[in-house]
DNA sequence: TCTATAATCGAACCGCTATTTGATTTCCTT
DNA sequence: AAGGAAATCAAATAGCGGTTCGATTATAGA
């Protein structure tokens, strides 16, 4: 009794993206997996074929997220430019990332909660999907931390080679975390300024913060 | 057939404060109407007779996040200090403010989205509620507004009068409130730096980012 | 003390949502 | 062409959560 399988033409990879733009536009909970679905021109239970359930496609919607991000990172740090260099590049890319995808970008930030939340409290005492689950969980924070740490380094490294005034650099660096993630909830495409455009400044700021 | 009135001993205020919490923990979706009784020593239905419904709720609770901080603001702003000194203050008692109260500010920073999307897609087309609902709605963004011009404000006036360089003050000022919002969200009572540390921090940077 | 009003509760209702199941269709490989 | 695997769907299930309702208790004022 199956009707129109259509198209067949959906994968992980569309069904991922097209959560994440949900996902920034009405957050985890709200977000319910028919409405993932019409994205995609699918049914709820379709999605199940891709995804152990709603939990497993969040947390794989935030490990792209991070994944991606780190990548363009690790390339810079490994790089042999100066500290300002590094961190000039690494705002840069950070702030392009989340301009570039916002709904990836607002997930990170926002649906972490809900992550933390989720599969805990145990309704279904289900041992493979929870272990499978807190494993990634795990990970995905570890990832986390690390992401912060590359930021924070830099700064570090940067003081300590004297191109940067002495400052709290754990404070800081979240503080330039925080601007950099909330240009996820309020850029729009289109606007005054392109997604570089935003990053340029951003960069200038964070430099000048930070100028001996 | 009803038990145990016990206390009557709690208030709409309490009421906002528990709710605040307990969005702060878990996000205005997941967070049930049981959870907030339960933080308070009430049953959901009783929540009923001090706030129409759960939209209701939330929209109080971001009213009164924003009208306590908006307040501190304007004081500062009505003073005869210098533009570094006013940005100075008002950064002080921002972060100040959501160091102080995360819930309230953290509240206020992610929960916003939940309250674009409350009581709209008309499931009850009831007017009363619709119509006083959106009006109060449309006056918090509007607040909203406000509250960040006070700080665009500041800053542009401070580079008109040559007290901070020239930059691009709505990106700058976006990135200063992204910043201290951040901080309602990994800042922890007890924690290596007082929330005033922190705040002081931030003052620094910022007005290090604005220095001439 | 008596009474009106406020605050509270238990229970029930209803809709919505994640998830399961079993059939059906498409697609790839041979 | 044929068969199996993959993708999809419709329908059913189970439970949760906001909300309503009527009854009960507390409290403040006359």
């Amino acid at each position: 009794m199956a009707r129109k399988p259509a198209d067949q033409s959906v994968d992980r990879e569309d069904i991922l993206w097209a959560a994440a733009e949900v996902l920034h536009r009405n957050g985890y909970e709200a977000t319910t997996m028919k409405d993932i679905a019409a994205q995609v021109n699918l049914t709820a239970a379709s999605l199940y074929h891709h995804f152990k359930n709603k939990d497993f496609l969040l947390l794989s919607v935030l490990e792209v997220g991070l994944d991606l991000t780190i990548d363009k990172l690790e390339v810079i740090e490994s790089s042999d430019l100066t500290c300002a260099e590094k961190l000039g590049g690494m705002i840069r890319s950070h702030v392009v990332s989340v301009t570039g995808n916002v709904a990836v970008g607002a997930a990170m930030v926002f649906e972490i909660r809900a992550l933390l939340n989720a599969n805990v409290g145990g309704k279904n005492g289900d041992g493979a999907f929870n272990s499978e689950f807190a494993t990634r969980r795990k990970r995905f924070f570890a990832r986390r931390d690390y992401f912060e740490g590359l930021f924070r380094n830099t700064v570090q490294a940067g003081i300590a080679a004297g191109e940067f005034r002495q400052v709290d650099a754990a404070i800081v660096t979240r503080a330039m975390l925080g601007a950099h993630n909330w240009v996820g909830v309020w850029f729009r495409e289109g606007g005054r300024l392109s997604g570089a455009e935003v990053a340029d400044v951003m960069v200038d700021t964070w430099l000048a913060a930070l100028r001996v």
